[in-house]
RNA sequence: GGCGACAUAGCCAAGCGGUAAGGCACGGGACUGCAAAUCCCUGAUUCCCCGGUUCAAAUCCGGGUGUCGCCUCCA
């Protein structure tokens, strides 16, 4: 079975088949580095971080480009608010974008274009449609006539006419079309500039992201993603632009869109002002969490965010947790042990039915049953170890430890195990030995049966987040 | 006004024509000094409502109701 994706452009699921082989090139729409990024924007940039872990599981190179929208109104806008160059307010916050992203496991894109190393590039492609006679000048800013264009709407479903009818954009009545949108736009006094053949001015909206992806990509790339609200305009308009530009050469093959996150099932954005960023999230949950909430859903539903889907995602993970970490105190054994143990045949089955499930268009709901599934399973085994004879147990210890790699292998393909690791290892060291004192205490008194003193121990700990675990084996402990 | 999406147990969520995955929470049991963790058992006679197609529908069609999104910067 192959991997099938929704294309937004066919509105139906299709066969996913890469234009070179062996490769994937793909591009998502990034940020526009004026703020920092609430969770609604995070999600893109993991959902396609899923895509591509994904498809480079299955043997593709990706090559992946995201863009920095590096200037725009916003931008000016905050760097007159507070005094600095649009540069300095982009830096910063792309250096944040980094920071919250990195935490949140998404792997880095191969390469970051900014629309500020782009513009050579951007006015040529505007003059070329100019020359076509898909764009027109207006007093030093240039627009795209939609109507030059007869597949306009193709992406978004949309009508030209009934565009025109429903539109409740402020019509500038110098535009052939209310719909036609800047190319480029003129400078204003004190904006940030270049010389073009149309005076000193910026790019449009839309322009970067073609100019952009065309140039490292070139027409016809496999996967253009981002979230659902860019559909309409941006998407259409890039459509528009590159397809003119390139003669009607397909742009792009595969347009993948994801949901919104909303809160109270409204959406999240900055307008409304119902949003938290990421760095407010990470500062009272842990980013596997984060991680998990966000690939609980498939990625073109919507996503309700609450505190307590958050908790629930961390208690979730729990279960692999308590899981792996029963694997790691494995004894090593010969790699070929239990090779014919029914567990060796689970681990073939849940790999299988993992790789349904994200070839359905990157299921990563199911995926992730699919894996709690197998998590039963092992800990069934874990259980049964206990009751075995020391030749039996060298054949389930050997498909234990085959069933680790498989679980790791596969929840690393989503991005979820690598995280933990990262948080857990922040504890310090005297904390630690702290804690080993007060257990190895507490065991002193559990074998003298004073059971309240016991208790009190394990009882102070959990109030400070530290869960104790008796077993034959001893006494472990874990944070909460 | 135009276009589109969604409605599945207490909550979250898969399934998209063959008789309801999974997680969280809850209850019972095993284990335990008691817990925790883990395992076993239990939970929707039913998938918003009403019709229709079919041997068979949560899944297809028609009509309602409700919620949300896009049409404006927006991930």
């Amino acid at each position: 079975m192959s991997l099938r994706v929704y294309n937004t452009l066919s509105k139906k699921k299709e066969e996913f088949v890469v234009r070179d082989e062996g490769k994937v090139s793909m591009y998502v729409c990034g940020v526009t580095p004026y703020n920092y990024p609430h969770l609604g924007n995070a999600r893109p940039f993991v959902v396609f971080d899923v895509v591509r872990r994904y498809l480079e599981y299955l043997g593709y190179e990706t090559y992946h480009v995201q863009n920095f929208t590096d200037v725009d109104d916003k931008i000016i806008k905050r760097s007159q608010e507070e005094g600095k160059t649009a540069k300095e307010i982009a830096d910063s916050y792309i250096k944040a974008y980094f920071e919250d992203m990195d935490r949140l496991g998404v792997k880095r894109a191969h390469f970051y274009p900014r629309v500020t190393d782009h513009i050579p590039e951007i006015i040529e492609m505007v003059k070329t449609l100019v020359e076509k006679g898909y764009a027109y000048e207006l007093e030093g800013d240039v627009y795209y006539s939609v109507g030059k264009f007869p597949d306009y709407g193709k992406l978004s479903g949309r009508d030209l006419d009934e565009l025109k009818a429903g539109a409740r954009v402020e019509v500038d009545v110098r535009k052939r079309n209310p719909l036609d949108f800047a190319l480029w736009k003129r400078a204003k006094e004190g904006e940030p500039a270049w010389d073009s053949p149309w005076g000193p001015g910026r790019p449009g909206w839309h322009i970067e992201c073609s100019a952009m992806s065309l140039k490292y990509l070139k027409p016809g790339f496999d996967i253009h993603g981002g979230g659902s609200d860019l559909i309409f305009p941006h998407h259409e308009n890039e459509i528009a632009q590159s397809e003119a530009y390139a003669d009607g050469k397909q742009f792009v093959r595969y347009w993948l869109h994801n949901g919104f996150i909303t809160i109270d099932q409204e959406k999240m954005s900055k307008s409304l002002g119902n949003f938290f960023t990421v760095r407010e999230i990470l500062a009272k949950y842990p980013p596997d969490a984060v991680r998990f909430f966000l690939i609980s859903t498939h990625y073109r539903s919507p996503l309700d965010f609450s505190e307590e889907r958050l908790e629930e995602a961390k208690r979730s993970l729990e279960r692999f947790y308590t899981a792996l970490d029963q694997l790691d105190k494995l004894p090593e054994v010969s790699d070929h042990a239990g090779q014919d143990h029914p567990l060796r045949l689970e681990c073939r089955r849940v790999e299988e039915r993992f790789k349904e499930a994200m070839n359905d268009d990157f299921n990563t709901a199911l995926a992730l049953g699919h894996l709690f599934e197998f998590v039963r399973e092992i800990n069934r085994n874990l259980q049964d170890l206990r009751q075995k004879n020391m030749e039996e147990e060298e054949g389930t210890i050997g498909a234990l430890r085959a069933a680790k790699e498989t679980l790791l292998r596969l929840g690393n393909v989503l991005g979820i195990f690598e995280l933990r690791n990262k948080e857990m290892n922040k504890g310090d060291e005297l904390e630690a030995k702290l804690i080993d004192l007060l257990i190895e205490l507490r065991q002193e008194f559990r074998k003298k049966k004073d059971w309240a003193t016991a208790d009190r121990i394990r009882d102070g700990l959990k109030e400070l987040g530290i869960v104790l675990e008796d077993s034959p084996e001893g006494t472990i402990w874990r944070r909460k």
